[in-house]
RNA sequence: GGCCCCGUCGUCUAGCGGCCUAGGACUCUGGCUUCUCAAGUCAGCUACGAGGGUUCGAAUCCCUUCGGGGCUACCA
């Protein structure tokens, strides 16, 4: 439509409705939303659409709230921090709405409408028979004061309706260029239901234009209702070249090609912490689906999207979410962290599957054990089966590995290992390793490969471990060797 | 059905008329390394949906077609 005004502050919202957990696409959009307003050192605004009283719930908007603190969205205004433009609970501004529906009804842009639900269901059913573009017929735009009289007789409470003018809308999309759509195709729509309260289309533009919202990023799915909004704009006397600048990010898809929906595999954010991914790998991983630097580089920090985020750099179509990537990059960032925060992002895991309850030699066991786990792992949630081994009060052999070390020259390891490592005076791994190679590979003629893998099964339960030698050193010998007796 | 959006390796993407015998990442396969698993490293597989144009030249521009998705509520 009109240029932007450049020299006003980007002003851009996040304004999720709250009927369910945070999901993965709802959040790849206030990822978008935050990078942007970072960006452009603007304001991100965090708005609750609440008007849906049927399914939103005081328990997901917290949700909400929470997700988006953990994953390091802040915002500049919005509910808990205030802010000048506020309430940002819709359900907190409904005077505000009932006011401008007021006065689109004295203007003549909006109307009330009598006709009941099974009317109107009837109306679009013959219409699809008729192979009609669906849609509200205009019963009632030009009703007589007898007519009113005679509906509100019968006790028929009306919904406001706002009047679509011939013509047609166009505007500039930031990702898809120019879209039209006629009117003809843009029936007149519901501002405010019977019972008073308002409707999405009404409040959202409502807000919009009084938030001061310059950037509208939202999903694909609301492009086709951009026209009503731009209507509102218009009845509220707002100049176009005051409109907010549209961008309509592409969907983010399930496995089935489908929207990700909750149906669809795991969408909650919430799901994927308790999985034990970070909030970086996450919003790492979704700044991919739909975006990129430009160059090659994919590991970028929160720090560096911020930098390098642009709308330009958004493309159309649609992304699927593939978990593989998502542990990738997972994988890299938890290697990447210093050993304080590995430790800091590990405890509530270890504590929560119950591998320690939380005293001072389990935490310092806990601190020099996890660099040999660092690189091993995927998520956060691998951590406590790693290093079980070391807390497990009724150590036990994992049942697949047992029979393993069942044989005759598995035992002759075992056997020699004891004895050899009885003596050793100084209980670190690079003491351990050379008595152990001395004794059983280069005297025994063993294989490393099998003659440690007996040795790791009966010190660790299982075939798959950290590093044997570190893994014994963190043991302790005492315990060590209780175990490999133990498996002869 | 109508309207709107979208279409490069299996997946995410680079590409914005010649640098493309199409690059990177993830996945997968094989090798190296190796005390297992990882990590690291090397190699391989595989893509411009199709058909017409425009042009000296098209993944890049235009048209058609096919395919996918969204909307079509007193949901958002």
């Amino acid at each position: 439509m009109a240029a932007h005004n450049p020299t006003s502050a980007v002003r851009v919202r996040f304004a999720p409705s709250p009927t369910g957990e945070l999901h993965v696409g709802n959040i790849r959009t206030a990822l978008f939303d935050w990078a942007y307003a970072r960006h452009t050192g603007g304001t991100f605004i965090f708005r609750i659409e609440d008007t849906d009283t049927e399914r939103v719930t005081p328990e997901y908007i917290q949700a909400a709230l929470n997700t988006l603190t953990w994953l390091g969205l802040d915002w500049d205004e919005g509910p808990e921090v205030g802010g000048p433009n506020g309430p940002y609970l819709q359900s907190e501004r409904l005077h505000i709405y009932a006011e401008w529906a007021a006065k689109f009804l004295s203007q003549g842009d909006a109307y009330h409408c009598y006709c009941s639900a099974e009317e109107l269901e009837k109306v679009r059913e013959d219409q699809r028979k008729a192979n009609v573009a669906p849609g509200y017929n205009g019963h009632c735009r030009e009703l007589s004061s007898d007519q009113v009289a005679a509906y509100l007789a019968q006790g028929r409470k009306p919904v406001v309706r706002m009047r679509m003018p011939d013509g047609s809308t166009t505007f500039t999309d930031l990702i898809r260029g120019e879209v039209t759509f006629e009117h003809k195709f843009v029936p007149d729509f519901v501002l405010v239901r019977a019972d008073g309260s308002p409707l999405y289309t009404l409040a959202v533009a409502v807000d919009d234009i009084l938030m001061k919202v310059t950037h509208v990023l939202r999903g694909e799915d609301l492009l086709s209702s951009t026209p009503r909004q731009l209507r509102v704009y218009d009845a509220m006397g707002v100049n176009p070249n005051d409109y907010p600048l549209f961008a309509h990010l592409p969907f983010v898809m399930g496995q089935d090609n489908a929207k990700l929906s909750k149906r669809n595999g795991e969408t909650s954010i919430a799901w994927y912490r308790d999985a034990g991914f970070l909030p970086e790998a996450i919003c790492n991983y979704l700044a991919l689906l739909g975006w990129s630097p430009g160059d090659d580089r994919e590991n970028v920090t929160m720090k560096e999207l911020t930098e390098l985020f642009t709308v330009e750099r958004v493309h159309s179509s649609p992304a699927k979410f593939d978990i593989k990537k998502l542990e990738a990059i997972n994988g890299d960032k938890i290697r990447a962290l210093p050993l304080e925060e590995f430790f800091t992002w590990a405890m509530p895991f270890l504590t929560r599957a119950g591998t320690i309850q939380g005293s001072d030699t389990e935490i310092a066991l806990v601190k020099a054990a996890l660099p040999i786990i660092q690189e091993r792992i995927v998520t956060l949630g691998e951590i406590p089966g790693l290093l079980n081994f070391l807390f497990v009060k009724d150590f036990a052999i994992a049942e697949d590995s047992r029979e393993k070390i069942l044989d005759e020259q598995s035992k002759q390891v075992l056997t020699v290992s004891v004895q050899r490592l009885s003596g050793l005076g100084e209980w670190k791994h690079e003491a351990i390793e050379a008595v152990l190679r001395t004794a059983l590979i280069e005297e025994l003629g063993l294989k490393p490969r099998f003659a440690f893998s007996a040795l790791r099964i009966a010190v660790t339960g299982s075939h798959i471990s950290p590093p044997l030698f570190e893994s014994m050193e963190l043991l302790g010998a005492e315990k060590s060797l209780e175990r490999i007796r133990a498996a002869m």
